[in-house]
DNA sequence: ATCAGCACTCATCACACCTGAGTGCTAACA
DNA sequence: TGTTAGCACTCAGGTGTGATGAGTGCTGAT
């Protein structure tokens, strides 16, 4: 497809995606033409864009105003043409103190991360701690506290640690827990730890567990220690995305925040990117967020001393400063993970 | 001030604020003496209305516009007018289903709070989660769990606790750890749990501390047990405020959100709702949030069984439906207490 | 292939005008 | 004295019109 582009398409359209996202208005011919010092008029760039049209790469919004670029534009644009800036030190700077700022442990660090990356980026920041969930199960062993009060200390294979303080209804002595961790880490061997919750509710509807009142309270608080923590999710500057003059109108941006209020949304998708390495780049539909609100979205993973995975990014509309955003996140992911090992 | 009101103006008024409430719009002198049948024509409910804006209860936006309430009008709206609603057999059933559907635990049934608060009345829902940080320091002890690994325990004068993983640097014994317990149950007696943390802050730059090894680190492990976790907060709805008319211009609601995003504000003016008893009310600039956003807050306290106590609310625009959203924090506030006290 | 020129389109703005809801005031009435 | 009908006045908002200008597509010359 892009091969069909001559170069000097290539760098009509990059200028056309450059000024829009500059001024977020139509551009027209001459716009192009003049700005950009081509020795060329504004009839010709407008054949050129003509075509470029046709192409499928820009839209008018109606006859008299210049062109947009369209997601497919964007698309290329982040592919093949866009310049990336490199990450200034001054940014750089920013990353690492601010991430720090905000608090102390894990959370901390990705609250804080959230709004450097909100800062710098001047739109949506936005980290999903990493959850082990998709991790195999390892080990798992409860520790007896006091009455009533059991610490449920979780292993995965790949070494990430999970405790969780537990409350119970009934008392158990330290033999009752010891037989608890044994009848778990026997069964359980080679599964997710998804899985393994999956089976323990399996269980507790079996038959055996009916009349076995030991094993019935057993699986019921191996339950509560393998539940997954509704993921955590840091959203900072939500007010920023305000700012962006597509925004402006009311009702599209009551979709945008009604997307986001369902976070089981977001951190669908955001799930969807912790499979790949590196930076990526999902523009407009491709997010699958609400269909006509014209959002993008850069992420890329980070990792923690124990090997989990989270995500990080920003988000903002479609007409994105890429060049600019795609470098910080791919920085503050590096850093984040640097940050994290050293924990 | 509201004893000069006769009858008949107040309850001109209060038809004001309810046309008002019902319809966002300007309500005109006809409007009030058709749709509430009062046995008076337009030209008196004019009279009437005209005293009523000297007194600084309505304004007009412009002149040949109807008139509309000012904070003071909403304010002696509810102290005195409102004709509170029951709350509904329906609802009821919803605030006790729903509250616990979140999640289990704690902060699943305040995130469930918060959505079923949001739900009920159309307008935000918010809970705060109780902390503890203003209850007198009782006792706290240190335990041991494992390599670098301790968890602290720690008694408020209430009797509630609050159970912490510490993960440290170096090792400690469980010596060490009954000194270090032993050491803050003695000194800090009688100090709310925020004095307790300042004292330590304190003590940590102290002479004595630069010399004492140990006394050092205890201090600092001692801080991050005290250390108050970030406020729990829970927002929910924010996009329904969008659906509210005096808000369709983008200005505005960028202020709103601005102000929200700073949840420290919220915390603090939710703190100061703590200290008092049954359902308060805070109307427009009264909130002490964005002066000119027009928004209104009305929350109750809720009790946990530990007694600490927590704060939940609905906040909407100064234009709110009171009569119906009152008896709803109201009855919410009384269920989740009592739901939490079950725990 | 490039470009100057030209006719054409169409959103946007300014201006004027009208309409109608709502007011304040006054004078009459109970 | 309180209430009401009537009337002149105000002013936001809608509608219509014309001018403006940015931008386009096309054509014919270079």
């Amino acid at each position: 497809m892009d091969i069909e582009l001559s170069p000097r398409s290539r760098q009509i359209l990059e200028a056309i995606i450059e000024d829009y996202i500059a001024t977020a208005e139509p551009v027209g011919s001459s716009a192009v033409a003049r700005r950009h010092a081509l020795t060329l008029s504004s009839a010709t760039v407008r054949n050129v864009m003509a075509n470029l049209e046709e192409m499928g790469f820009l839209t008018s919004p109606h006859t008299s105003a210049g062109r947009i670029p369209t997601e497919k534009a964007y698309r290329i644009y982040v592919d093949s043409l866009v310049a990336l800036r490199q990450v200034s030190r001054d940014e750089k700077r920013q990353i690492i103190s601010h991430c720090r700022q905000a608090g102390i442990g894990l959370s901390g660090i990705l609250k804080g991360t959230s709004r450097t990356l909100s800062q710098l980026s001047n739109y949506m920041g936005i980290v999903v701690a990493p959850s082990f969930t998709a991790d195999v199960f390892r080990h798992i062993e409860f520790v007896r506290l006091g009455q009533r009060k059991i610490l449920a200390i979780l292993v995965s294979s790949k070494g990430a640690l999970q405790n969780r303080l537990i409350e119970t209804e009934d008392d158990y002595s330290s033999e009752d827990l010891v037989r608890m961790g044994n009848y778990l880490n026997d069964k359980m061997q080679g599964l997710t730890i998804t899985q393994v919750r999956e089976q323990i509710l399996k269980e507790m509807t079996s038959e055996k567990a009916q009349y076995d009142q030991l094993l019935s309270r057993a699986l019921k608080i191996s339950e509560q220690a393998v539940r997954a923590e509704g993921d955590e999710i840091f959203v900072e500057g939500q007010a920023r995305i305000l700012d962006q003059p597509e925004f402006s109108d009311a009702a599209r941006m009551k979709e945008i925040y009604q997307a986001f209020e369902q976070k089981g949304l977001l951190v669908q998708l955001l799930s969807r990117c912790m499979t790949a390495d590196g930076v990526q780049i999902y523009i407009g539909s491709e997010t699958s967020l609400s269909k006509s609100a014209g959002i993008s979205l850069i992420t890329s993973r980070f990792v923690t001393s124990s090997n989990t995975v989270g995500m990080l990014g920003v988000i903002g509309p479609t007409r994105m400063g890429y060049s600019s955003v795609i470098p910080i996140v791919d920085y503050t992911a590096r850093m984040v993970s640097k940050l994290l090992s050293e924990v």
